[in-house]
DNA sequence: CCGCCCTGCCGCAATGCCGCCGCAATGCTG
DNA sequence: CAGCATTGCGGCGGCATTGCGGCAGGGCGG
């Protein structure tokens, strides 16, 4: 018995194409044409995954992902057709665990699909680096080297991007420098503490040029920093 | 036997992933999806440990705290979603003695759990720095160089807080400044007694800035100071 | 090979923190 | 009550930490 997924899509074609590839690998479908229908389906079989498109009539997929995550934690991968759609996904903050623009290859579905379904049965033992994370108005999304803030990309470089990440992933608690190396450069590099604060000026000055009263990157004097959410 | 700890989240996912983690500990692990069926639950089979989730149906995690504190000491660690969640848990003054903000990893609560057990155990005799602090509308909280009083935070340097936390550890106990030099510098620094009571000055003034009437740090003529409950 | 970008570091200025001083207030002792 | 010790408190100067502009070396792609 495979694990039961709900497919949600107002375009036949997709619908049927992409059913027939999960069936293939094993999964079992469950189709619906517009977020009501699927609503009121998921009540009824309830699933271990869904996918939405984000673009659906009577209900989008934003809407009905507000409505499942009503009371419940299951995993969702969005279905994107344009990268403004998905920023908007982003940047309204939704709680997506993934995403997927189309056009997409079968192929990179099931293995997000696959991804998804591990991280969610290993719950947070997964160490490896979620898909996403998302902090108030914050989104990055590693394995896209994406980040965005307030629905706008942020151009990041490597360095930065680990930093923050490392920041925004447990906000609140406080990392010191070393504790940002580490998170940069792995472990056993040694560089000038003040390196860090060069990062966090750039971080913080490429947000500030699209959203000028960002200040969640919280200096703390003798101790490092902290993400505030 | 392993330790028997509660788990206690309306979310089948976590409770399946973190139980298993903590059985593979070698925990022993009650599940409950609900506080009132949590509560019954501890009635009948005692544990030694409980991780509720803050956010829960018919009763959340802060009211099954209340109960279950009302008859005894039993350490709890709480699930928080978001931030402000944790704000509220900890502005509450609610007695939690520690809590996770998700998503977490498993081995950072493993971590937290062992902490909050061997505290329990050793009472006071632990002289390892426990996670949070509470002690009556005084919270504090080291990893993430939080402190608040009645609810809201105060913003504290690193000697302000070790020092107030010293004092805070073991309220009604007289420590007198030497304890305090080393609580907040380390042994064998040696520096005017004056300086204490210069701390301790500027702790009374930040958090009376927010409450006149704060006069929980006091004076013993001629030894030093105390914290009062 | 050239040029662009990333990055680590430097120097300066601004800010924060801290230890101590001096004086006034308070407490203790005889 | 007198006298001494201790503490509260404002303030100050020095030191540490941080923000920021800038620069030079290196990597990488064109």
């Amino acid at each position: 018995m495979g694990t039961r997924i709900a497919l949600v899509d107002d375009d036949q074609n997709i619908l049927t194409s992409v059913s027939l590839t999960l069936e293939n690998e094993g999964f079992e479908v469950d189709c619906y044409h517009d977020g009501e229908t699927a609503l009121r389906g998921l009540g009824r079989r309830p699933v271990e995954l869904a996918v939405l498109d984000i673009k659906m009539p009577r209900m989008d997929g934003m809407e009905l992902l507000q409505k499942i995550r009503g009371d419940s934690s299951l995993p969702v991968i969005f279905l994107t057709s344009k990268d403004d759609e998905l920023d908007e996904a982003l940047g309204l903050g939704m709680g997506a665990d993934d995403y997927i623009t189309k056009p997409f290859s079968q192929r990179l579905l099931i293995a997000r699909i696959r991804a998804v379904l591990r991280r969610a049965s290993q719950g947070e033992m997964d160490m490896s680096a979620p898909n996403i994370v998302r902090q108030g108005e914050l989104l990055m999304d590693p394995d896209r080297h994406l980040c965005s803030w307030k629905g706008e990309e942020v151009k990041l470089t490597v360095t930065e991007f680990l930093i923050l990440q490392a920041l925004a992933l447990r906000p609140g608690m406080v990392k010191n420098r070393d504790q940002l190396m580490d998170a940069a450069y792995g472990e056993s590099v040694f560089l000038d503490d003040r390196t860090i604060d060069s990062h966090i000026k750039r971080l913080r000055r490429k947000i500030r040029v699209q959203d000028s009263t960002f200040d969640n990157i919280e200096t703390l004097y003798g101790i490092g920093y902290k993400y505030r959410a």
